[in-house]
DNA sequence: CCAATGTCAGCATAACTGACATCA
DNA sequence: CTGATGTCAGTTGTGCTGACATTG
């Protein structure tokens, strides 16, 4: 729980992620959908910021399609996603949520939200300020140390 | 590549993480060790800071005994780490650097300053400070909704 | 012909839970 | 007795690669 200046960048981003995941996870269990996988909530995340294709949550979370549509599948199969032809582009498939869905994309939204909030009011709006300030710059590549210039 | 402002914050932290590992990964690759998984090249960080104990390790990184011990013991395999018992207390073990495991953790620490200062490079130094502040405060445990006051 | 998308199959990583012996 | 540590065994979640058909 304590968490020492001298932490390595590595460890703190870990430890962020960590927070903001389960505070998600926490939010979607009390809410009812306690069998929700942290995979399968990030899906609902691309979809509520309004990317549905599978391709594009893919490159978008940097994963394979394969490694989504396994988890798309998963959700069609809890009936909250259907997964139908793009009319425009016929390689294509387009994620949408069902009537039993929409629910939990709703409250997948809303939890991110109230976690935000809640780190505001635990750390303060400038920390969280400086955060997203700092986290939406372009950070460019991962480092490489040299040669392997492309 | 790009990042945009209103990207939730899970994603931010995400993206921060892996941003910092896959330079670890690179800065080691790039020293000859490429086979080094991302859960190895922790263990070696939390050594690099004096914690030599498995189930602190486990601790500090959120993970299980269990877990840590399988990733210690790929690297005893390695022939990177020993794992001895601690004459202190006959319950524990010790994690020490062989010889030849040594190199191997002085590299991951001088990768980790290496990769901090690319990224103080890139987005400024204030924005590095303003980021390591706000992480290092107190978050406390993550979101609960409401209920569950245990 | 080439690139993008989805799909099927097999596999690998890295965590988990449960149960247990040992020792502080 | 309780709690911490390590260990054995089994399982799960989540991703990967390879190969392929379809379509732009």
């Amino acid at each position: 729980m304590t968490v020492p200046i001298n932490t390595n960048l590595a460890q703190l981003f870990m430890r962020a992620f960590y927070w903001a995941e389960e505070g998600l996870q926490n939010t979607l269990k009390e809410r009812g959908w306690a069998q929700i996988t942290k995979a399968q909530s990030q899906v609902f995340i691309s979809i509520g910021e309004g990317v549905t294709r599978p391709s594009e949550i893919a490159a978008r979370m940097s994963v394979t399609r394969q490694a989504i549509h396994q988890t798309i599948n998963e959700l069609v199969g809890f009936g909250y996603v259907s997964l139908e032809p793009d009319p425009s582009d016929r390689r294509a498939k387009i994620v949408t949520y069902t009537d039993k869905g929409h629910e939990i994309g709703q409250n997948t939204v809303l939890g991110l939200s109230e976690i935000e909030a809640q780190l505001i009011a635990r750390i303060g709006v400038d920390n969280v300020q400086a955060l997203r300030e700092a986290l939406c710059q372009n950070w460019g590549e991962p480092y490489v140390p040299v040669e392997m210039h492309a």
